[in-house]
DNA sequence: ATTTTGCATATTGTATGCAAAGGTCGTTTG
DNA sequence: CAAACGACCTTTGCATACAATATGCAAAAT
């Protein structure tokens, strides 16, 4: 048996009081996820259920619970009968996403700058001078609360997207590397602004454009960090 | 147990009376999603897994996969340890699912305007004219064809979404009923000119607002047939 | 009377068994 | 020699058995 690593960052959606912990099939979908995300996994690689069962020690009962999951997320290809294969997952993959993401959040941040209450907005200035100065604090943290007021304006179903569009990418691996955070620290200030100003129209441009500039880096990332060689 | 009804076609002939195109755990999606999106099942409904497989005469397997995946499209709501109760299905999470559906596919309609090939766009032409006499063909098929000439021009991720969003409300049950098929079709044909014209900016306008009109549509419709009565 | 505690029951989560479809590889046949 | 066939092996999908946890109810305590 190994690890079954929890993941890095705001783990499994936000439960933070509740210690309730999933099942296995969510430790499994993390795992998976991660060894995707990191390229440990190829694209093209059949995932062999009852090997991976004994790697984790557990059954194939969660595993096949996990694969569903993964599968509906679109990093798994699963052909019935046959088996699941990871999917492709080339830089078109990661700027479409995010480009996806962008209109999603886009459209959250409009909604924000039309509806957000005045002590939200201060929250949302309050945690973005932390991101600023960029001490004592998990910059990966604050830049997650600050999206989160944004989001929590946004209808349930936008706010169920979006957090299916965050998980299935490796946000958490590249986002505070290289200069990413001194280029969020500009998408952020302009953010605020359009909302501060009421401005719903330019809010979304400018988290379509803060989503596409992060796509852009995840990809610089990824090639650097070797992703897409053999 | 009741129907679960898979193979329409007459298998003797062609087929092996056993095979099935996906699992079981396929058409117990199915099944529970007509449920719900016919108001059958009610929101805050828990789901009784062996009730379920008794009445379905399958397993609880099969029925536990389709929880993942119903629970996955935002359906269901799965609650560890728990069970799964039917979610939540307002007006406003119809109408904000339209939007982003509006938001997603526009996209793929500014992709289209600018990528399509002139025959492709001859083709789209082509379903449009049959759409607008309206005999003799399907309606449903005829708009789905032309929706999907469209979506062909997105690239692989965009497409993975739309076909997700499309799922989790099938317009099968609405989109042709009291004269939204008169209104598609002056929609289509403003999309059409504007791909014509290879402007990306008015087709995603154009398409967005085809979607949302399309929105309170359905909320129209399922307010008439009493989905929202107790 | 209301709240708390403990047990019985119901339901979910996980493991395992089994039949069938898919894949492999050597043999046969044109 | 290549392509097609078929026996054998592997893996998946479903069913069932077992374990863990939640829920309901009744009795006891405050």
């Amino acid at each position: 048996m190994t690890d079954l690593a929890v993941f890095p960052g705001p783990s499994p959606s936000d439960r933070p009081p509740t210690r309730r912990r999933g099942g296995l099939a969510e430790d499994v979908v993390f795992h998976i996820r991660e060894q995707i995300l990191t390229g440990a996994l190829k694209p093209g690689t059949k995932i062999d259920q009852e090997a991976l069962a004994a790697t984790l020690d557990v059954s194939r009962s969660p595993i096949r619970e996990a694969l569903v999951i993964l599968g509906q997320e679109g990093l798994l290809e699963v052909i019935p009968r046959r088996g699941a294969v990871v999917a492709d997952l080339t830089p078109e993959d990661i700027i479409d996403h995010y480009e996806l993401f962008g209109v999603v959040a886009g459209r959250a941040a409009a909604i924000a700058a039309d509806t957000l209450k005045d002590d939200e907005i201060d929250q949302l200035r309050a945690i973005h001078e932390r991101f600023v100065v960029g001490t004592s604090d998990d910059l990966s943290a604050l830049n997650w609360a600050f999206h989160r007021i944004i989001n929590r304006a946004a209808p349930r179903r936008t706010r169920w997207l979006l957090r299916l569009l965050e998980r299935s990418v490796p946000a958490d691996y590249y986002e505070f590397t290289n200069g990413w955070d001194a280029q969020a620290v500009g998408h952020h200030a302009a953010i605020l602004e359009a909302i501060v100003d009421r401005n719903a129209d330019e809010a979304r441009r400018r988290m379509e454009h803060h989503l596409h500039e992060s796509g852009m880096g995840a990809v610089a990332y990824l090639q650097r960090q070797g992703f897409w060689e053999d």
